[in-house]
DNA sequence: AATATAAATGAATGTTCATTCACTTATAAA
DNA sequence: TTTATAAGTGAATGAACATTCATTTATATT
């Protein structure tokens, strides 16, 4: 018996990845796939049924990585600030470290691929972040709003802010990481908008 | 002589930001487009050189109208209270009034194809937008900050808030408009992020 | 009414696509 | 060392793709 090649496959989904993001959904094709990760197109398939689930697991991949470095450190028992900033800094950390594989995630999340995708939001994930709202609340923190209002406002100017710089290093070749401080006096001008 | 049918490039328009938005732009290849429209595939490259083409123009039209009523009634001499408000619900009404258009607009500018077109942002719009920001921090109405930072704080909650019922559309096949009041809610915590 | 012209067409064209298959190769287990 | 098994392959398959082309059709101009 022969092992699956973990290399292999770490390969194959990190070019999909960077194909997707680089060429669109359309420029990853298997043939130009398989050429990229030095395999034949048959090999892709020992990994992944169909092209479909191959785009599934790669999702599914990003989202369960992204949500573990989000909560890094987290508990919706720390005060909103302390917390919500933690999450900024988590979120910026995995999209500064893996940039292709954020892409890859937006880009699949703003596509209707993602409503034949059977994918939920990690149930932990989506558990803490509504504790912690309502314990913010609680506490006389912020006042009571609609989850999609907190998310907007919390969420909203942190990931505008970082379109606009990935958007610049696809236009120049590189990658112009946001400084942390220009993060934190935004973060600053966005807990007042709760008070 | 024989005069082009506007109504069937209208057809052709509308049909293909509807499937892009509905299936993806690999869901619109230029034969389900003819068929969808009524046409035969090579009527569609009469009013268009070829698929990318069209795409540019479809974006092209959808950012020049997406300007125009952005900029409905706006004046950088506005304060800056009055001035991003009456932007938010431009905003808004467009979105209500074309939801395909837009959701064609925000999927083309996340995709790499936006790399590969040559369109620009409206002149006008863009030089309105800066002198409005100008304006407000000479009044004394904002504190000074960088362009990316005032767009992602102003607009970022907006988009966000914007971003989470078109999706409810899509799961549940209809439209779930954002009501005006929960707008001006949202609104009203954003300017307090500038004071 | 005749004519010139551009719109509009359906049926091709050659290309690329996702996927399969008969086959070879590497290696864990015996 | 042998053997069973799954990894890995290159070439093939049929479907779908963007685009073209020889014709036909509608109409504005004469």
């Amino acid at each position: 018996m022969r092992n699956k090649d973990e290399h292999k496959e770490r390969l194959i989904r990190d070019k999909a990845m960077e194909m997707i993001v680089k060429e669109g959904f359309d420029g990853m094709s298997m043939q130009k796939l398989a050429k990229a990760a030095n395999v034949s197109p048959a090999t892709i398939y020992i990994y992944f049924k169909n092209r479909e689930d191959l785009l599934n697991h790669l999702y599914n991949e990003v989202q369960a990585t992204f949500s573990e470095v989000a909560l890094k450190g987290f508990s919706p028992a720390l005060n909103f600030e302390t917390g919500l900033w933690l999450q900024w800094q988590n979120r910026l950390r995995f999209i500064n470290a893996f940039p292709y594989q954020y892409q890859f995630y937006e880009q699949f999340r703003n596509s209707p691929l993602i409503n034949h995708s059977d994918v939920q939001l990690i149930m932990d994930f989506k558990a803490n972040m509504k504790q912690f709202l309502t314990n913010a609340v609680e506490r006389g923190e912020i006042k009571k709003m609609e989850p999609e209002i907190f998310w907007s406002l919390a969420y909203g100017p942190f990931y505008a802010l970082v379109k606009f710089h990935l958007q610049e290093k696809t236009m120049l070749g590189r990658h112009f990481k946001i400084s942390p401080s220009k993060l934190k006096s935004m973060f600053n001008q966005v807990i007042k908008s709760f008070q």
